[in-house]
DNA sequence: AAAAAAG
């Protein structure tokens, strides 16, 4: 593993030592003059499970009101073992802070991270050093938290108990008023004092959106932030202390740890889906056109009639690129049903074909091969090797191939070749606008794409930045503002962002779709086109995933020329690595089971389908003595990242998610995958699945369904073509024990 | 159901 990528590996490239800097971190090694750590002690802990207030060695009474619900669970985060020294890391509370936003304030800055950044920011410290602050803080959720839980606790919290009928969790739903559930709101304090109900009203007006608490989470909240107090200290205290990572003298401090979780190569399981179907489809010659750019309006309607673009001719290019029509008999399907859609015909590209053939030979220059050389990519993998010349040819191209097969270089590395080609670095100008624009679907996934490619286009001087929500835009803005090439994103903030007139795509002259089957979705499709319609008129597209279907039809109608489809051959589920098993249970033994089945000592990763019982399953997990977190939408997103880093860095081996994690993370080692409910579309289940398994590795995935589901499960998978065993089961019996024994 | 915007 290349140090880049190795956690072990701090800034200045050799193996941390054994504290941390971090203040808060439980490892953490204060420096000479550091505040001391506060503890917790009996008392404070009696008084907090009391609801009384704490003590005045408190860290800051500001802390206290954030975390009220927190009750017996503190931060189950940050305690390995529900054993008993809770409380210990508790007081930490605050210190912890600034690791919790460390993430994010890296993230958003990835790009410019190692760059000089010092040097044209000075301004950024010392000038206005109120200004960004305000945006540093929005992204500590506890400080803002406070009045916000109580104005949507109805709204989500509601749907906890709702989403899990007491039935089958009698002993949840109602011991556990949804007055604790904070446990993992702890970020949002609140209760009761906010008084400040007044802006409410038209909060709620201006964006219905009621069921997005998440975001909130990090959002500074209004003038109601008393928690300030604890700024102050973090500011003047230590101020320079903390902001290195801030500062470029430490920025690998946490890339590394980055990087290691999607190195996107060197782990590609080969698998393909589907292998053959039918090859007779209609040819896109004819399709509508593209449509101009006007101003951004959000409203603009996905399919509007738009006057048909003139067609390439079909034999401009070498490659087939047809589409292909229904298949066979599931022509006709409702919405909602889980189908098999047609495979797109594609050229597929074997790994016998790429024996020999370097990075060079593909068309990448010498500073771009050297660097992937660096990251672990000594040479070109088939999906690499299948893609690469068409873009850098300048072809709209469709790539499917397994997430970890090295897709995202398959993109990332000719993208970053053609920047360099079309003006490049040469004519830098202070405000460049950005020229080409990675989309995904979620933010981890933009966050470790950017983990590859920064790298790579640094390497020929081009810089990207992280467009994502969740964390304050400011340090996204001004890195707009100082100029990048390449921007890596998710849909909601770069609207946003357009919106406030802060990024032009205009100039965006690539654009790729990271798992685009899944951005075609309801939901997602519409502002992805409205994003596409931003860029560049006659731009390049690419649309990669490890489940490409028909399904991006109509964005390719709408925006792909000829598109060349490339795909590996050889990759299907009977090749994979990857155990299946189904057990059939009864409702009521499910959580038991699960934690038989994680009784063990590898990496695994449980997907729930909502994000209630996605954290119902891991504090539940973690009161029974596993190292457990989870990772979903409710989280704020610094939480996210350090939770999921949790799981990459192995201080949890079990990490409870929802569909958030489903596709294109990347976390080494996950050798079981418990699909605690049962996905219900065949796709699901196969990028679930391929998060373990990979880099050639053996793993398992075990669903559970209660029996009258097997029917259903039976024919999932068949649609997902895999190969799988069916075994009732009950807490104790040997078909589990062995599961967990592997 | 989940995800995706909010100085």
């Amino acid at each position: 593993m290349p140090k880049n990528f190795d956690p072990k590996y701090s800034a200045k490239g050799g193996p941390s030592k054994g504290g941390s800097k971090s203040p808060g971190h439980r490892g953490h090694n204060a420096a000479e003059g550091a505040p001391k750590k506060a503890r917790w002690n009996a008392g404070e802990r009696a008084d907090r499970a009391a609801g009384r207030p704490a003590g005045n060695d408190r860290p800051s009474s500001g802390q206290r009101s954030e975390r009220p619900a927190y009750g017996d669970r503190p931060n189950r985060n940050d305690r390995p073992s529900s054993g008993g020294a809770p409380r210990t890391d508790r007081p930490s509370y605050n210190s912890d802070r600034p690791r919790a936003d460390r993430p994010s304030y890296g993230n958003d800055r990835p790009s410019y991270g190692d760059r000089a950044p010092r040097t044209d920011r000075p301004s950024y410290n010392s000038d206005r050093p109120r200004t960004d602050r305000p945006s540093y803080n929005s992204d500590r959720p506890r400080t803002d938290r406070p009045s916000y839980n109580s104005d949507r606790p109805r709204t989500d919290r509601p749907s906890y108990n709702s989403d899990r009928p007491r039935t089958d969790r009698p002993s949840y739903g109602n011991d556990r008023p949804r007055t604790d559930r904070p446990s993992y709101n702890s970020d949002r304090p609140s209760y009761g004092d906010r008084a400040p109900r007044t802006d409410r009203p038209s909060y709620n007006s201006d964006r219905p959106r009621t069921d997005r608490p998440s975001y909130n989470n990090d959002r500074p909240s209004y003038g109601d932030r008393a928690p300030r107090t604890d700024r102050p200290s973090y500011n003047s205290d230590r101020p320079r202390t903390d902001r290195p990572a801030y500062n470029s003298d430490r920025p690998r401090t946490d890339r590394p740890s980055y990087n290691s979780d999607r190195p996107s190569y060197g782990d590609r399981a080969p698998r393909t889906e589907r292998p053959a179907y039918n090859n007779d489809r209609p040819s896109y010659g004819d399709r509508p056109a593209r449509p101009e750019r006007g101003g951004y309006d959000r409203s603009e309607r996905a399919n509007s009639d738009r006057p048909a673009r003139p067609t390439r001719s079909a034999s401009d290019g070498g490659h087939s690129s047809n589409f292909y029509p229904d298949r066979d008999t599931k022509a006709h399907f409702a919405a909602g049903d889980d189908v098999v859609l047609e495979r797109l015909e594609a050229i597929a590209t074997t790994a016998a074909e790429v024996v020999g053939v370097s990075f060079g030979d593909l068309g990448l220059g010498e500073n771009i091969v050297r660097e992937l050389a660096t990251l672990g990519a000594a040479t070109p993998f088939p999906i690499q090797a299948a893609t690469i010349p068409d873009v850098l040819a300048g072809r709209d191209v469709l790539g499917r191939g397994k997430t970890g097969s090295g897709k995202t270089i398959a993109f990332g590395a000719p993208l970053v070749e053609k920047l360099l080609e079309n003006n490049g670095a040469k004519d830098r100008k202070m405000a460049r606008k950005p020229r080409a624009l990675i989309l995904a679907p979620t933010r981890e996934l933009a966050l470790q794409i950017d983990r590859t490619i920064q790298p790579i286009a640094r390497s020929v001087g081009l810089f990207t930045t992280q467009i994502y929500g969740g964390v304050p835009q400011y340090r996204q803005v001004s890195a707009l503002q100082r100029g990048v090439d390449i921007i890596i994103g998710t849909a909601g903030r770069i609207e946003d962002l357009i919106e406030q007139g802060r990024l032009d795509l205009s100039e965006v002259v690539v654009t790729v779709l990271d798992e685009a089957d899944y951005m075609c979705d309801l939901g997602f499709l519409e502002p992805v086109q409205r994003i596409l319609r931003q860029t560049k008129k006659g731009g390049q597209k690419l649309l990669f995933s490890a489940t490409l279907d028909k399904g991006v039809a109509s964005l390719v109608k709408e925006f792909l020329i000829n598109p060349a489809v490339h795909e590996v051959a050889g990759e299907d589920q009977a090749s994979s690595t990857i155990d299946h098993r189904v057990l059939v249970i009864e409702h009521r033994d499910k959580s038991a089971i699960i934690g038989q089945l994680v009784d063990r000592q590898g990496k695994t990763l449980i997907f729930s389908r909502t994000r209630a019982y996605a954290e119902q399953l891991a504090e539940q997990l973690e009161d029974a003595g596993v190292k457990a977190t989870s990772l979903h939408g409710d989280l704020n997103q610094a939480r996210r990242t350090r939770n999921l880093q949790m799981l990459t860095s192995g201080r949890v081996n079990v990490l409870v998610a929802t569909d958030v994690a489903a596709r294109g993370i990347h976390v080494d080692d996950i050798d079981l995958v418990i699909q605690a409910d049962a996905p219900d579309e065949y796709k699901t289940y196969l990028h679930r699945s391929g998060r373990t398994g990979r880099a050639g590795k053996s793993g398992t995935v075990v669903t559970l369904i209660p029996k009258q589901r097997r029917r259903r499960m039976d024919d999932l998978l068949e649609r997902a073509e895999i190969e799988a065993s069916f075994t009732n089961a009950a807490p104790g019996d040997t078909s589990v024990r062995d599961l967990a024994g592997m």
